[in-house]
DNA sequence: CCGCGATGTTAGCGTTGCTAACTTATGTTA
DNA sequence: TAACATAAGTTAGCAACGCTAACATCGCGG
């Protein structure tokens, strides 16, 4: 997370140059895109999307304000990077509690929910441009945008029908899929965005995920609708 | 909804001017605020909250840009009072439809959910500020904000009782009722957003729905955690 | 060595949120 | 009914923002 992106790496003219020792500013950053990639996704946390601006970012990185426009089409062409970025890192959180659990059933499901649900909690500001802004990102000739999360919805199907005793990618088992995710990600929001708090009792996620798991998989398949 | 709250209605002092046929413009629109508000939720609606201007909501109730600041503190504070329509909104849609079901049980609890989502479909920029913008609106000065938010959820938690067979109040009861809204809030989520593209099957929002309350409110109470 | 493309810069445009200072309408009160 | 206080509009202007155009600099391949 903390990668240091938000400082330029050397230079290899840098090293060679005889500038002796003075911190000689350099006219190419060296890994701008990284950088803005690295400052937007802390403003987007420490702001949100919408107060997120580019001329901030720009400031934390330390180039003018026209200068990721040489890398990113617009403000919302690097929206969609860091959207990337999320599902990447989302279906790795998955991947790894799915892998951390060595038998297959309810309690593998169950812990997969809840790496989602704490990848929601730890990106909170991520998480809600990687959902919530499809149709503002949106751009005709990006289809591929769509794949990194369906290979997110991808890690879990398989499981949920071996939990449920259900055939593999049947209508069932797809529908159970479906319902699990609906839940995990109405826990994820609800949680993020402060709604909770309405309940005015105290919410234990992760006790919600299991039951949720507990009560949907041991139910039988839903009925057809 | 088309309340046609754009156009200014007749001032008193319109009628007895002696300005024969021709459209003298108003000095004073003569409601503003709601005309505004009604501007701010065509524009939410129709390019989502972060591209919602106060400037083309001027424009369209026919003032100018700086008019707005006369009724409203700032630009938050319109779309809070926009949240706070939508909530009484809300809670009326979930009223009637649960008044709409005459015998207490599942059935009854089926059809307050399937009508939150029909809410949240049928005004999704309305909803995401509703749910998604709680931290950016927030003001340390208004409490009430939340009574609203809070007015709906109480309108379940009665149902949800009876129909699981719970003693109203008690903390089971009270955590079934957080998982259904999770589950129900879940659906308006993925739907609004587009995010259930990602499964590549077509979904039933209210097959979702009703097989959500089958299977937690027949699971039995839910275990603590 | 030269030049060209990638990647920076400065300057500037139009839009936005909001404020200050001014103007007009309205309704209360002497 | 005239005066006036106040509510509710206006214009003008600021700073920040997204983005573009035109120019500057760096690094690499011919």
């Amino acid at each position: 997370m903390a990668d240091a992106s938000d400082l330029p790496p050397d230079s290899p003219a840098q090293a060679a140059s005889g500038q002796a020792c003075c911190k000689r500013a350099r006219y190419h950053h060296g890994d701008l895109a990284h950088a803005l990639l690295g400052a937007v996704r802390q403003l987007v946390e420490r702001d949100g999307a919408d107060r997120m601006s580019v001329s901030k970012a720009c400031r934390m990185a330390g180039v003018s304000t026209a200068a990721p426009y040489k890398h990113f089409a617009d403000r919302n062409d690097i929206l969609r990077s860091l959207c990337d970025i999320g599902f990447d890192e989302l279906r790795e959180a998955m991947q790894a509690a799915r892998d951390g659990v060595p038998e297959p059933g309810e309690a593998r499901v169950a812990e997969i929910g809840k790496s989602y649900v704490a990848f929601a909690a730890a990106n909170p500001g991520l998480f809600r441009v990687m959902f919530g802004m499809k149709r503002e990102l949106s751009d005709p000739d990006d289809a591929d945008h769509a794949l990194e999360a369906k290979a997110c919805f991808q890690v879990v199907i398989a499981d949920v029908a071996e939990a449920a005793g259900l055939e593999p990618g049947s209508e069932p088992a797809m529908r159970l899929s479906i319902m699990l995710w609906t839940f995990v990600h109405g826990v994820s929001t609800l949680l993020i965005d402060g709604d909770y708090d309405v309940t005015e009792v105290p919410v234990n996620t992760d006790a919600l995920v299991e039951a949720a798991a507990r009560g949907l998989l041991q139910g039988g398949p839903p009925r057809a609708g």
